[in-house]
This record gives C-alpha cells, sequence and structure tokens, in this order.
DNA sequence: TAACCGTGGTG
DNA sequence: TCACCAAGGTT
C-alpha cells in the first residue's frame, strides 16, 4: 500500500484491511473482486491484485507465514527491491541496504551534494547506501539493531526534514555535514518529468474501476463505453436507476461519461483493464474478477 | 531503458 | 489554480 503512496492515504485503509484479513490465509481466501474494492481509492489497484496473489503464494508455498529474507520476498507478486529490503529489515530484523524515495534524496543532498538523487535508481546510489550503512556483526544483536535503526533514521529524515519541496534546514541535525548546503545549495541538474493526467488512459481506467467497484454486479459493456454525453447519462435508464445523485455509485458513472475522451480511447483503457485482470467479462457483461 | 500504472494533498 | 510528488513494480 505504501508504494508511491503517502503513509497518511494508507493508515485508515490498512487498519481497516488488517481487522478484516489478519493473515495472509484470510486474504487468499477471499475472492478478488472484495480485495479490489476494499481497496478503495488508494490507487495503481494492480497493487491489490498482487497483495492477493501474494498471500496465496505465501499461504501455499510459506505455510501461512510471510517469509523473512528478502530472496524469498523478491519472488512474492508486487515485491520489487525496496519492499524487500524493507520488510527483511523491519519486520525481520536483517541488516538490509533499504533504498527508497526519501533516503536517495537524503544521500543525493547530504553525500552528493546534488539538489536531486538521478533520475532512475543506479548502482552507485545503491553501492552508496550499501558503505552508509552501519556495519552489523550478526553475533552482536546491538549492531543488527544499528542497522535497522540507520535505514529508519535516514528515511525519516527524508520524509520529515529533507523533502523534496521545501527542506527544513534549519531543522537538520547534520546540515554541517551536507554537501548540498556547502555547495550552496544550487538547482537540480534535470526537470522532473510530470505525469500527464487529464485526457490519458490513466484517468479513464480510474473512472472505469470506480464504476466497477461501486457496482453490486457485472455492468452492461456499451454502459460503460457510453458516450460523453451528460444529458445522455441523466436519461440512461440502467444508471439514474442504478442510484440517486449523491450516492458514489452514480457519481462514478457520471464522472466516467462525463469525461471528454473519445469512444477508441474508452475501448483501449477496457482492454487494458482485462488484460490486467481488474476486469472481466462474462455473459452478465464487465464486472470485477471473482 | 523507459513507459506505464491512480489518487489526493499541497506549495 | 496547477504542477509536483508520494515507503515502487512490472513489462
Amino acid at each position: 500500500m505504501l508504494q508511491q503512496t503517502p503513509v497518511v492515504r494508507v493508515l485508515p485503509v490498512w487498519e481497516t484491511w488488517m481487522e478484516r484479513w489478519p493473515t495472509p490465509a484470510d486474504l487468499a481466501a477471499e475472492p478478488v473482486s472484495e480485495v479490489v474494492r476494499a481497496w478503495g481509492r488508494l490507487g495503481y489497484p494492480r497493487r491489490a491484485l498482487r497483495l492477493h496473489a501474494a498471500a496465496i503464494v505465501i499461504s501455499e508455498q510459506h505455510g501461512g507465514q510471510v517469509p523473512g529474507t528478502e530472496a524469498e520476498l523478491l519472488a512474492l507478486p508486487g515485491v520489487g527491491t525496496y519492499t524487500a529490503a524493507a520488510i527483511a529489515c523491519f519486520a525481520f530484523g536483517v541488516p538490509t541496504v533499504v533504498v527508497d524515495t526519501n533516503i536517495r534524496r537524503v544521500h543525493a543532498r547530504l553525500v552528493s551534494g546534488k539538489a536531486l538523487p538521478e533520475q532512475n535508481q543506479n548502482a552507485a546510489e545503491l553501492a552508496l547506501a550499501a558503505r552508509l550503512l552501519p556495519k552489523s556483526n550478526p553475533q552482536n544483536a546491538g549492531e543488527v539493531a544499528l542497522a535497522n535503526t540507520w535505514n529508519i533514521g535516514v528515511m525519516e529524515l527524508g520524509a520529515l526534514v529533507c523533502t523534496a519541496r521545501s527542506p527544513r534546514c534549519e531543522d537538520c541535525p547534520v546540515i554541517d555535514q551536507c554537501a548540498w548546503i556547502a555547495a550552496g545549495r544550487p538547482e537540480p541538474h534535470y526537470v522532473p518529468k510530470g505525469q500527464p493526467w487529464h485526457g490519458t488512459d490513466r484517468q479513464v481506467r480510474g473512472a472505469m474501476m470506480a464504476v466497477l467497484r461501486h457496482s453490486p454486479g457485472p455492468v452492461k459493456r456499451e454502459d460503460l463505453l457510453g458516450a460523453p454525453d451528460l444529458a445522455a447519462v441523466a436519461s440512461e435508464p440502467r444508471i439514474a436507476a442504478s442510484a440517486r445523485q449523491g450516492d458514489p455509485d452514480h457519481e462514478s458513472w457520471v464522472t466516467l461519461h462525463a469525461l471528454p475522451a473519445l469512444a477508441e480511447q474508452r475501448e483501449r483503457a477496457l482492454d487494458s483493464l482485462l488484460a490486467d485482470g481488474l476486469a472481466q467479462q462474462s455473459a452478465a457483461g464487465i464486472g470485477l474478477p471473482h
């Protein structure tokens, strides 16, 4: 849930989630449709599919216990370099090299004297993080904890003080050692490329997913691909009857149909949802996968 | 390697 | 208002 999503937005969803599905086996036993609905508006719904898939692998191949080594974690669906290292370190106390967006930024400034890390994580950054990590003696539990605390500390420094937008250098405990400060806070050496949203397939996908989440069952394909005509939406019996105005169900329909997207783009968005397994076609229409 | 994949808070 | 950005992963 925390992949590319701020902690404050994850927290309430996570609380509800863990209350409903305390163990991997609980989640694995659930149909995908329920998992995707519980994911709500966290974004990147493929993560919900992969978390569910990971729960199944854990149940079937790890006796229902989350594995504790980086290699085993890395083999799970949706678990990449960062997540495997973070779980091994924070949940199991393994002194791994954790590199997330916060740590990358802190290293870029404090050590490399740059405003931002490189656009893509590279081997040099990983080597730097490994070099900076306090050496741990496996025989010494205190030193293992030191690596854990180091990773937490650098990550929090980046999240709370050495932030991306406007860093709070006046509150920085290591400002005296900062290469970026010493260099006079130079500007970024590149312009970050933004992610377009309005008018993109992603926007259409998101609106379709909202409709599917709110629908108790499959919806008709032609309704999902309907023309971008608000007046037509209001008079469309299936849609108008689905919910009253103000209800999330109805609003999700209105939002989807109000998008200025061409029929071809709507087709493309739906096809990609089907290809990703986020939607499923049946005789009854298009719905969330079982 | 680079493009793709959501959503909402914020300066 | 609007572009930026967030505990990345996959193809």
